[in-house]
DNA sequence: TCCGGATCCGCCCTCTGCTGGTAAGCG
DNA sequence: ACGCTTACCAGCAGAGGGCGGATCCGGA
């Protein structure tokens, strides 16, 4: 319990309850425990016009709770001792009217419940300790006083010059053993009658000579916040200080009007459960996970979770549900599809109103939820929370094959199912042969091969001209086997530049490519290359492949494959190998210039004459130039 | 006080589609 | 050997469906 001493006019106080005590006991009692005793001969109008002055600042409490009380500038004495305190709603009882409810539990706790006119009362538990304690809420915020034995509260009405003694409650702990609730009937009526003020300000002070009664007087109270330190209790406040509970009379029928919220309500009660929801009262406790709620039925919905009763069945399916609102929804998803929630811009229907909402953004491109680390900005609070992934490197889904992680649910079952299950659906172009894993992929295809190309495209060879990526493609395959590169100095002709390239050099006499060690020049690179390592790296060891037949050494062979196709491997020596059907030479012989391909034995390897080249064989079946 | 309907927020999911990096094929 | 092309792939965002849970309110 902090004991913060504040400056404030408080004669007004005394004056207002009649009170009589004692300043240099209080003085004593201030020091002790925060506790203000104080005369004040003004009345509440007098007190609302230094109020509204606005002269008085101080700050009230020690930490997280900071009030400006506004009373006046002029006195100089302290007058409250506040500080949070944790309240357990243990027994917390409230009524409609209910306007201030006391309870001890370790201690003597006071809470002060507003708004609302009503009664005062309070429970009292059984005193643990000499230390009491006396918590007081303004506004969902309590605060704790220490060491008092008797309260005394005074409710007072704006605007009301004096306050009778009788609407005075006093209380003595020693008397109290249960609820003390306002004495008189009628007087509670009177109070509740002129109570409109919804704010009150507490003040304890000493009861009598011996030092062991404090009292307690509420009254007005302007509670402003400190500008840097705005509180949810104080915004309550100001709601519920505008919040007036308007009867008015029309005729015989009277409606209750709500000014925090315009709400309206034919009957009390239902305006009075409507105000409910402008406090945090939420007196129901769940036992199993100490919630509160503001109803029995909230609380029993709530204990249906826990309990895993769900009342609500539907007759088309299995389902079942906690709440009636649940399986109405559910119906209208999976049975009767009813959308009552209609789009003004387009076809779009839904069955929640929320989903509607989150659907007019698409319209709109209104994004309220701004990443708070990038400009991102999404139309709803999921697509935000996903994207936050980028930011935290989160990866919380893995692939229970391979283990891999993805920042998306979709994204590890894509992952799955390409790679690690059969039958994997492929995506066949309509346009082309080709078959691709993805939709997503082949529409890439789709718009890179086969979209229509305003602008025309050239083929490289000839003067043809498209507009579809993939019919240039199809054309240009049309001059592959082509020798379109023609030597202008002779009859050669080749498919490939590069190679046109390297025989004009043949004519020009160009040897570019110069022996670092010996100054040889070479036309072509490869050549270069052979002979550097035959003649100057110590290390080469040149592969030699031996005729079966007749033994002789040949440097280069040729893969035979099957019966339609050669392919040369090896580099350039003084004859050729052949190799009928790769890895399996039984035997080796030479092939002469001229040899028939009738000589040409499956799976054997065989050799040219120097010289000759592969091109000199005899075209067949079985072999073919290379 | 209770019940049912309605509303709201939040969470998670699927489906979809685009993007950019990468490896492999090809010329 | 090199550059171009392209399918493959993970990352990421848009849109929407469905349900869980809390809350409010009218009416019985």
């Amino acid at each position: 319990v902090a004991a913060t001493e504040i400056s404030v006019l408080s004669e007004q106080f005394t004056k207002i309850k009649e009170l009589e005590l004692m300043p240099e006991k209080g003085l004593k009692e201030e020091e002790k425990d925060g506790a203000r005793r104080e005369k004040d001969h003004r009345s509440p109008s007098e007190l609302e016009a230094e109020r509204t002055s606005g002269a008085f600042q101080d700050s009230v409490l020690e930490e997280e709770v900071e009030l400006v009380l506004a009373p006046s500038e002029e006195s100089e004495k302290h007058i409250l001792t506040l500080q949070t305190v944790h309240f357990t709603s243990e027994a917390v009882e409230l009524q409609d009217m209910s306007l201030l409810s006391i309870q001890q539990q370790e201690g003597v706790q006071v809470m002060v419940q507003q708004p609302g006119p009503g009664l005062l009362w309070l429970e009292e538990g059984p005193r643990q300790s000499l230390q009491q304690y006396v918590a007081i809420s303004i506004q969902q915020e309590l605060y704790s006083l220490q060491e008092m034995e008797v309260l005394q509260f005074h409710a007072l009405e704006e605007n009301v010059m004096v306050a009778s003694e009788d609407s005075k409650l006093a209380v003595s702990l020693a008397e109290s053993a249960g609820l003390i609730k306002l004495q008189e009937g009628q007087e509670k009526n009177q109070l509740a009658e002129r109570t409109k003020e919804q704010l009150f300000f507490v003040e304890t002070m000493s009861g009598d000579e011996r030092s062991d009664e404090i009292v307690l007087t509420i009254s007005n109270l302007n509670v402003e916040e400190q500008e840097d330190q705005p509180t949810a209790g104080q915004a309550d406040a100001e709601k519920a200080k505008s919040t007036k509970n308007q009867r008015k009379t029309k005729g015989a029928k009277r409606t209750f009007h709500c000014d925090v919220c315009m709400f309206t309500a034919s009957r009390m009660s239902s305006f009075n459960r409507h105000m409910k929801t402008h406090t945090n009262e939420k007196p129901h406790l769940c036992h199993l996970c100490l919630k509160t709620f503001r109803t029995v039925t909230l609380l029993r919905n709530h204990v249906n979770i826990h309990t895993g009763n769900r009342p609500y069945k539907c007759n088309d399916c299995n389902m079942a549900f906690v709440t009636s609102g649940e399986l109405v929804r559910h119906r209208r998803y999976k049975h009767t599809h009813e959308k009552p929630f209609k789009c003004s811009m387009c076809k779009y229907a839904s069955v929640e109103a929320s989903k509607l909402k989150r659907h007019v953004r698409s319209h709109t491109g209104e994004r309220p939820f701004q990443c708070c680390q990038c400009s991102y900005a999404s139309r709803d609070t999921y697509k935000l929370k996903r994207h936050m992934r980028t930011h935290s490197g989160e990866k919380p889904y893995e692939c229970h094959i391979c283990h891999a992680r993805f920042t998306q649910n979709g994204t590890m079952k894509t992952h799955i199912l390409q790679k690690h299950s059969e039958n994997v659906p492929k995506y066949q172009c309509p346009h082309c042969a080709a078959i691709i894993a993805r939709k997503s992929d082949l529409r890439v295809h789709m718009r890179n091969l086969h979209a229509y190309s305003a602008t025309e495209l050239k083929c490289r060879y000839c003067s043809a001209v498209f507009h579809e990526r993939y019919a240039l493609m199809q054309h240009q395959k049309t001059h592959k086997n082509e020798k379109r590169f023609k030597c202008e100095h002779c009859s050669y002709a080749c498919k490939q530049e590069r190679h046109m390239t390297a025989h004009i050099r043949t004519h020009t006499g160009e040897k570019p490519f110069t022996c670092l060690s010996c100054n040889k020049c070479f036309r072509q690179k490869q050549l270069l290359n052979a002979h550097f390592r035959k003649y100057h790296d110590a290390n080469f060891i040149p592969t030699v492949y031996k005729c079966s037949k007749c033994g002789k050494g040949f440097s280069r062979w040729i893969l035979w494959v099957g019966n339609s196709e050669v392919a040369e491997l090896g580099g350039p020596g003084s004859g050729s190998l052949l190799r009928l059907q790769s890895g399996c030479p039984p035997g080796l012989h030479h092939l002469k210039a001229g040899l028939g391909s009738e000589d040409l034995l499956p799976g054997q390897l065989h050799h040219t004459t120097a010289g000759t080249g592969l091109s000199s064989l005899p075209q067949g079946p079985l072999c073919r130039a290379a």
